[in-house]
DNA sequence: GTCTATAATTCGATAGAC
DNA sequence: GTCTATCGAATTATAGAC
């Protein structure tokens, strides 16, 4: 390997740790913060760079934001990773749901997408048409897998609604009688609700 | 009357206009754009006066916001209006509920505090605890009346992760599957998931 | 690829005339 | 009470040196 070549790859393994350290910073700061209380300048300085590398990676804000939410690409999408539940006995479905979702939530740090795009969705058009995409797209397919899609059409919207209610007030609000419950206990005390919903 | 006394109730009515007129345009704003996202300017421009007017009347931005919300003031709060929940039998509980908030939240435009509230809670912390104390304060004590406050204090929680969700997905995300739905039959479809929390 | 310097806006807030 | 004018700060975004 030639001098230029290594430095070649030098430079792109380099600009990709930085490409990742960038988004990383930006999921954080959009989680926390939102939209328009998320700056450029602040996300430079999360990521340990320069402000205007930022710019000359994504472009602009939006550009950055909508990496940040994988918008646009096409390629990489936010991805529920809902299981099979058609493969589920339905009198663990609510239970199989609510699981699923608080692990989604509380699993992985650091994958916090969902909860950049809830917080984003909520002040942001854009990030709201995206939130009615990804659930139009992966909860109601997934519940017709295991309700038919009939039923599944009818409850899919309040499922939904019961589902962020919880992501809301967990982890967006914090009330205290929803925030501090281990999540064993979440789950149990929750699955009943959505048992009602699955089970009309 | 004398025409200096005239003039001093003219003032005073008209400033009493300008600062009704400042507030519901800062409501309406602060509704559909959360808190960093509504400017000074864009809520005079709203209310057809001048920016400095809103600083003239209440401070700074985060007075109009305090202002909007009725915080601080201790006197006007943000009522939810909750019936006598006592007074309701048990197996009605659960659809007199879903029923008061949805008529609480469509019933009288003009009247979006809660929402204004909801949508800057995500984003602004400060709210955020306004819409923790407001549940603390109302909530809980309703539903002590008609489960106790054992139960109450139990499923308190879970019912408000309930609400909000569907405030959440109705009013701020409008996923179609809720948004669409007339207000009764997003009641009853609804209701049975909360009759589940509040009897287990 | 990275950084400095800065242009171009925009916003919150203030001062002061009328 | 109302408005004009503007300050000072922060922001996005760009140009160009190294």
């Amino acid at each position: 390997m030639t001098v230029t070549e290594a430095d070649a790859a030098d430079a792109r393994t380099r600009s990709d740790r930085t490409r990742a350290a960038i988004l990383r910073a930006a999921r954080e700061l959009f989680a926390v913060r939102g939209y328009q209380g998320t700056t450029i300048r602040a996300v430079a300085a999360e990521a340990d760079i320069d402000p205007s590398m930022v710019m000359r990676y994504f472009g602009s804000k939006q550009g950055l934001f909508d990496a940040a939410l994988a918008i646009g690409g096409g390629a990489s999408e936010i991805d529920l990773r809902l299981p099979d539940l058609g493969s589920v006995p339905p009198e663990r479905l609510a239970e199989v749901l609510v699981g699923h979702f608080v692990e989604r939530w509380e699993g992985d740090p650091g994958d916090d997408a969902l909860l950049v795009l809830l917080r984003s969705a909520v002040t942001d058009e854009r990030a709201a048409a995206r939130m009615r995409e990804l659930f139009a797209a992966q909860v109601a397919p997934a519940l017709a897998a295991a309700l038919g899609p009939e039923r599944a059409a009818r409850c899919a919207g309040l499922v939904s609604a019961q589902l962020l209610g919880l992501a809301l007030t967990r982890y967006l609000l914090r009330l205290p009688a929803v925030a501090a419950l281990p999540a064993p206990a979440l789950v149990a005390a929750y699955t009943p609700a959505l048992s009602a919903t699955l089970n009309p």
